[in-house]
Parts: C-alpha cells; sequence; structure tokens
DNA sequence: GCGACAG
DNA sequence: ATCTTGTCGC
C-alpha cells in the first residue's frame, strides 16, 4: 500500500506535492507523557553523495531513554532541490523504520514541515508515508519572515504572507533557534510544546541530535 | 535581471 | 549536506 510512485523529475516531484498537500491533516498531538516514544531521524551523505546513511532513534522520557533504533545505507538517486527535499530523503528514512521493532508516538525531522513553498515539506511527506503524527525542526529557513527572537528561551511565530505556518524555536537562551513547523497529525502549538519539553541541553532536541550523531557513526563504519 | 534557497 | 583547525570568548 504505497503513496504514490516515486518521481524522477522536479516537475513530477512538484506535481505529487500538489496532489498530497490535502491528505496532511493539522491537528494536536496526541498527548505528550514520560511515556510518549519520541523518535527523531537524520541523514548523513557521503563527500561524493553517492549513498546517504539514515538513522532513526526512539526514545521515552523526552529523549532521555532510548528505546529502539533502526537505520538504513542507500544509494543517492534525487538531486538536493530547495522545496523537493523529501524525495532525496524520505526513501532512505522510510528503510531505516522498516526496521524499528516498535513504532513511535511522533516523529520529528530534521526539515521544515509545511513551513514550505507548498506546505509540504520533509516532514509532512514523512508523516503521511508512516501515517503517524510528524513534526519538522530545521536548523535553517526555507522561507518566511518572522520578528527579532529574544535571546531567551521561547518563540516566535514565522509567517508566509502574514499567516503563520511554524514558529522559530530558542530551547537555550542566546542559542541559535531551530525553525519548528507541524508535518502531519500536529499543529503549531503542540510541535512547539514537543520541542521545547524535549531533553537536551543543545539547540536541537536530544531525539534529533542523537539520530543526527548516529548518522555519522554508522557513515564512519559502513563499508 | 538579481537574490534566496530545508539538507 | 560536506570540506576543515585553530581559535576567540565566556
Amino acid at each position: 500500500m504505497s503513496l504514490h510512485p516515486w518521481p524522477t523529475t522536479a516537475a513530477e516531484a512538484e506535481a505529487l506535492q500538489h496532489g498530497l498537500v490535502d491528505r496532511v491533516r493539522l491537528e494536536p498531538l496526541p498527548p505528550l507523557t514520560d511515556a510518549t516514544l519520541i523518535a527523531g531521524c537524520d541523514l548523513a551523505y557521503d563527500k561524493d553523495e553517492a549513498r546517504c546513511y539514515a538513522v532513526v532513534v526512539v526514545t521515552r522520557a523526552w529523549g532521555r531513554e532510548v528505546v529502539a533504533t533502526a537505520e538504513a545505507v542507500r544509494p543517492v538517486e534525487f538531486p538536493y532541490v530547495p522545496g523537493l527535499l523529501s524525495f532525496r530523503e524520505v526513501p532512505a528514512l522510510l528503510a531505516a523504520f522498516a526496521g524499528l521493532s516498535v513504532t513511535p508516538d511522533v516523529v520529528m525531522c530534521d526539515g521544515q514541515g509545511v513551513a514550505h513553498p507548498r506546505r509540504f515539506g520533509l516532514a509532512c511527506h514523512l508523516g503521511l508515508w508512516l501515517d503517524v503524527p510528524a513534526v519538522g525542526c530545521a536548523k535553517s529557513r526555507l522561507l518566511g519572515e518572522h520578528d527579532a527572537l529574544p535571546a531567551q528561551v521561547g518563540s516566535t511565530p514565522l509567517r508566509v504572507d502574514g499567516a503563520p505556518v511554524g514558529d522559530l524555536v530558542r530551547r537555550i537562551a542566546g542559542v541559535k533557534p531551530v525553525y519548528v513547523s507541524p508535518g502531519h497529525r500536529a499543529d503549531r502549538a503542540s510541535a512547539v510544546a514537543l520541542v521545547l519539553g524535549c531533553a537536551g541541553a543543545y539547540r536541537l532536541p536530544e531525539p534529533v541530535r542523537l539520530a543526527d550523531i548516529a548518522t555519522r557513526v554508522l557513515r564512519a563504519e559502513a563499508p
């Protein structure tokens, strides 16, 4: 039961985004408690970008305990094009999730959710394929405007044409904020609560940071 | 035409 | 994303 065949060209990929965006559901995340299984996922690439290394880390206690991990090494078959990142990363991420022994309650991606030109970023695409609540947590901006964010912990809306699509969230005072936006089965408020609630005295929420680190370890150990 | 542009 | 060492600052 696949969501769609995989595109080859940028034009096909964009058409798919337009056709899938209406399936994205923006609603509150399920209740977030100490027992919630929060997964973080990320990828690393070879210098020549021939292969990519995907890792998903499932945690509980807001990232303080690792429950399961899974990874996948795949050839890269789609170029990096701003706005089409998911077509480059979702295949490897799905392969990694397929090796998981548990189903996470929510997934956090290193990329945008609906803070995207066609409101269909990586977190939306992955969330739809997995049919699991997903949130985008990117390290930089793809689009949108926002007011200055005070140096202390907090958040401010990220707007596109005046409408809020996500939030800049500063987890640590004085540290650069992350760009948070709903991916699927999530809304702005609960997505921000998730990112601020996660453990980790670093810029990235612990689940995503753990996946990011594991991704480079996998690359270093891969044959 | 000139920038901007998740990873 | 990846290439890369030391170094300025708290």
